[in-house]
DNA sequence: AGTGCAAGCGGGTATATGCCCGCGACCTGA
DNA sequence: TCAGGTCGCGGGCATATACCCGCTTGCACT
């Protein structure tokens, strides 16, 4: 019973759900809403260190590099050095500008269908719920 | 910006949060949310299937599978065969239900503190717009 | 200049999750 | 009875995430 109302389980199932609708309409592009997240947040702050990075998504560090490992193996984000030699310093590539673009619609589809699901209200409501976890 | 209101990443972001709450008040069990919520719906379900359980917990059947392993391991559930030779049968092992049981008050606790927080009726609105997505 | 501490990373380990493939067990129609 | 189709699983591959350890680089103080 318990099981149903146990609200870690709710939100990883809530959780599931949703990515796969981004995770879906941003197939063409083959990227995830994780990486298209990810790809946004250094659009913002490039050029950014891991470190850095991690703190304002608020995730590991080496969560972080990964995720960006990748993004550089596809070509959309590069790696380099700074200054300080310790540095991984990201910048976004030419195709990650593009998939940005292009990801833009698609992403503010999925936001619109959402919303328009719940209605702005409930969609507005469950925002600052889940802030004030 | 658009990251700041991504229902996704807001719920990624919550989820990974919450569950850190489960998984230190569980702690001391050895097992975290995940686990624990796995094995009150094997005991709901016992003797059950992998695929089963699967359809239960909307997971994918390899994810249960793997699930379950862990906790075969750990010594809290038995897997065994049913007539049908293909079936992977899951019990709950003495261990299982001793960690059930010790679990049951830390897992009210969490629930608790985080109902308290939010505010039962807010708690109770999280959860219906959780479904509703 | 040298030493010692701090910072930034990479990589290992573990869990969570999904999809897909292949294998062995079952079952049903011919 | 046997061939073909179905069912249940394990395991491989990929990503997400965290924590911890060890290496390299920096830096500040002596």
């Amino acid at each position: 019973m318990s099981n149903d109302t146990c609200h870690c389980i709710l939100l990883r199932k809530a959780t599931r759900k949703v990515s796969s609708y981004y995770d879906e309409a941003l197939a063409p592009l083959g990227v995830n809403i994780g990486q298209f997240s990810l790809l946004r947040n250094i659009r913002k702050l490039e050029p950014v260190s891991l470190t850095d990075l991690a703190h304002k998504v608020e995730l590991d560090r080496s969560t972080v590099g990964r995720n960006a490992k990748v993004l550089e193996r596809l070509e959309l984000v590069a790696i380099g050095h700074g200054e300080d030699q310790r540095e991984a310093v990201l910048t976004i590539a030419p195709k990650g500008r593009e998939i940005l673009e292009k990801g833009a619609p698609l992403w503010d589809g999925v936001q619109d269908r959402i919303e328009a699901r719940l209605g702005r209200e409930k969609a507005q409501q469950l925002q600052e719920l889940l802030a004030e976890l």
